[in-house]
RNA sequence: CGGGGUGUAGCGUAGCCCGGUAGCGCGCCUGGUUUGGGACCAGGAUGUCGGAGGUUCGAAUCCUCUCACCCCGACCA
């Protein structure tokens, strides 16, 4: 491509609406525009990155032998409600109404869809395993779109979809997918990492997720340097203190508390460790009070609580209610006392580990310490794993500790079983002749997202370091002069020619601009190789060469540079 | 949805408090000089000041409504 007949659109400021680096970097560069809120125009720079991570998507979906297809974008409510997801997907939901007063929605995501192809067109057994996947664009009307093309409300989306006679089955295309979705994400340059999962309100038995690690990302991420156990935070489990719990030491007794109402403060007033104070938070089932202990130093996991026996509807009571509750402020809350008869008191693990601990008075400006189970309160009614993990726990799998990031999920595989295919009829003959429910999984890549998370993994204060299956260009010539000298010109021309001829995908910055202009461009843009013609190099017969990632420039002859510069580009 | 903020030329912004009809940088156009790190000189174009209504002799500026966008939050007592 010549860039003098291409569309570069370069800025030096970025617009103030951006806040995370790729984004500004995605606007920099003239790689999309905003239309509305959560939609954008690809722009053709940006286009052909995105064409290259669908490319590598695709080759790679074909070799795990799933088979592309193309679903509409529309769906008709019918479908919908006979899942019952129409009511349940809520405004998220994109919903259209045609001339005909129809419902329809734009659609969010295709298990519907697939899943009625499915029950039309699968009949037996021997039709299956089978495996389908498009890459279509979707609509999910975020709370908050932001960070661009991150989470924005359209997006670009891979998503497949198998059916199988039986769990057997399904295990199987689980770990070609699986294995697929690794070798994607490592031909796409990213450093990521599969973490276990929660299945989430769509349940089946298994899930992971697939994320590019990058501080800005939105999920935490516990994982383990000794194993390669790595989880969603939401799942990660907690280790039960293997120590048995201390004998009573100390008498209760009140101490003053006139502004601690945290527990960092009360420790710090009292010169104790974070970890002896223990943390009352106070939450509603229907309109009953469930008191939920964790330690002070540790902090709920909201999914967890919500998996305890009965607490799947739970929510945080107001300030009114507690002080109805417990006749005192949040802030000086704590277990002993309570109407037991009344009350479920919940105890993480390391709570009900700890002796001689410190908790709220339930009185104005008073904390106890001292406490100790059995002999100042009963024991909890109930011991669970309710706390997010922190750094420096046991690793579930045992072996070594735990640490934390922040990844962005770009990928995501589910075990669906037979939710849908139950809801919508669709079933197959199995070698008896009877009629089964299909087994299904389903498998996403965010494809449009992947480009903004390798942005986000990959720049530099000069702008964008695509890593080489990405960048809209392998290569770009740059020459100096090319509109003054014959012979700069004639160089970069036939470069560029053998180049192409190699089947690199090269760019000649033929454009009439100063030098600082076309480096600044193309280094904003993140070529990964740039190789300079100039004057005074070709006295030398030399040109000049700079990987993006390069600290300076080196020189190669000019008599094979179009053969080294296309192993270079091959090499990555 | 709750809270906060911002809308002025394509982009970034000043002006707003204290009303007098809009300025700067980048970009764009013309001419010239330049040409290895976002050039320089000269000239030029581009603004319904987000929209509607109101107050006023007069509104970017004050008031009301509205729209859009951005940020934070929607859990740790």
């Amino acid at each position: 491509m010549r860039i003098s007949q291409f569309f570069l659109s370069t800025t030096k400021e970025a617009p103030a609406e951006a806040e995370l680096t790729s984004h500004q970097l995605m606007l920099r560069a003239g790689m999309i525009r905003r239309l509305g809120s959560g939609l954008y125009t690809w722009m053709p720079l940006g286009l052909r990155v995105l064409r290259k991570v669908e490319a590598i998507v695709r080759e790679e979906m074909n070799r795990a032998g799933a088979i592309e297809l193309l679903m509409p974008a529309i769906q008709p409510a019918e479908l919908w409600q006979e899942t019952g997801r129409w009511a349940v997907f809520g405004p998220q939901m994109l919903k259209i109404t045609d001339r005909h007063q129809r419902d329809f929605c734009f659609g969010p995501t295709h298990e519907e869809v697939i899943t009625d192809i499915a029950r039309r067109e699968l009949n037996s057994y021997k039709q299956l395993p089978i495996t389908f996947y498009q890459v279509q664009t979707k609509f999910r009307d975020e709370i908050r779109p932001r960070f661009g093309v991150m989470r924005a409300r359209e997006f670009l989306m891979k998503d497949a979809y198998s059916f199988h006679a039986d769990a057997e089955g399904l295990d199987a295309t689980y770990q070609t997918m699986y294995a697929a979705y690794s070798r994607i994400f490592t031909r796409l340059g990213l450093k990521f990492r599969a973490v276990a999962a929660d299945t989430g309100a769509i349940g089946g038995s298994g899930s992971h997720e697939f994320h590019v690690l990058a501080d800005s990302g939105e999920d935490g991420i516990a994982f383990c340097q000794a194993s390669d156990y790595a989880a969603n935070i939401e799942m990660a489990e907690a280790f039960a203190p293997a120590a048995a719990r201390a004998a009573p030491a100390e008498a209760m007794r009140a101490v003053d508390t006139p502004k601690q109402t945290t527990c960092e403060a009360v420790a710090a007033l009292l010169g104790i460790e974070l970890t002896r104070t223990v943390k009352l938070l106070a939450v509603m089932v229907g309109e009953k009070l469930v008191v939920v202990l964790v330690r002070g130093d540790h902090s709920l996991n909201e999914v967890k609580l919500g998996k305890v026996s009965g607490m799947a509807d739970f929510r945080f009571a107001t300030e009114a209610e507690i002080r109805a509750a417990f006749n005192c402020p949040p802030g000086f809350l704590g277990p002993v006392g309570l109407d037991r008869a009344q009350i479920r008191v919940i105890a993480d693990h390391s709570v009900a580990a700890l002796s001689d601990f410190v908790c709220g008075a339930n009185k104005p400006k008073f904390h106890t310490a001292g406490v100790n189970w059995g002999r100042d309160l009963p024991e909890p009614d109930l011991i669970a794993d309710i706390r997010n993990v922190v750094v420096g726990d046991t690793s579930p799998d045992g072996q070594g500790t735990l640490e934390l990031c922040r990844g962005i999920e770009v990928g995501h595989i589910f075990k669906l079983g037979d939710k849908y295919s139950e809801a919508l009829g669709a079933q197959f003959l199995d070698e008896q002749g009877q009629r089964r429910a299909f087994v299904m999984g389903c498998y996403g890549i965010g494809v449009s997202r992947i480009v903004g998370a390798a942005i986000e993994q990959g720049h530099d204060a000069r702008g964008i370091i695509f890593p080489p299956a990405l960048a809209p260009f392998d290569l770009v010539i740059v020459p100096m002069g090319y509109h003054r000298n014959a012979e700069v010109k004639s160089a970069a021309d036939a470069l560029y020619a053998e180049l192409l001829a190699a089947g690199v995908d090269v760019a000649l910055d033929d454009r009439d601009e100063r030098p600082g202009v076309m480096f600044a461009d193309m280094e904003l843009i993140g070529i990964p190789h740039r190789v300079v013609v100039s004057e005074r190099g070709l006295k030398e017969a030399q040109l000049e060469y700079r990987a993006r990632t390069d600290s300076e420039a080196s020189f190669m002859p000019l008599a094979d540079a179009g053969a080294e510069l296309a192993r270079r580009v091959r090499a990555g």
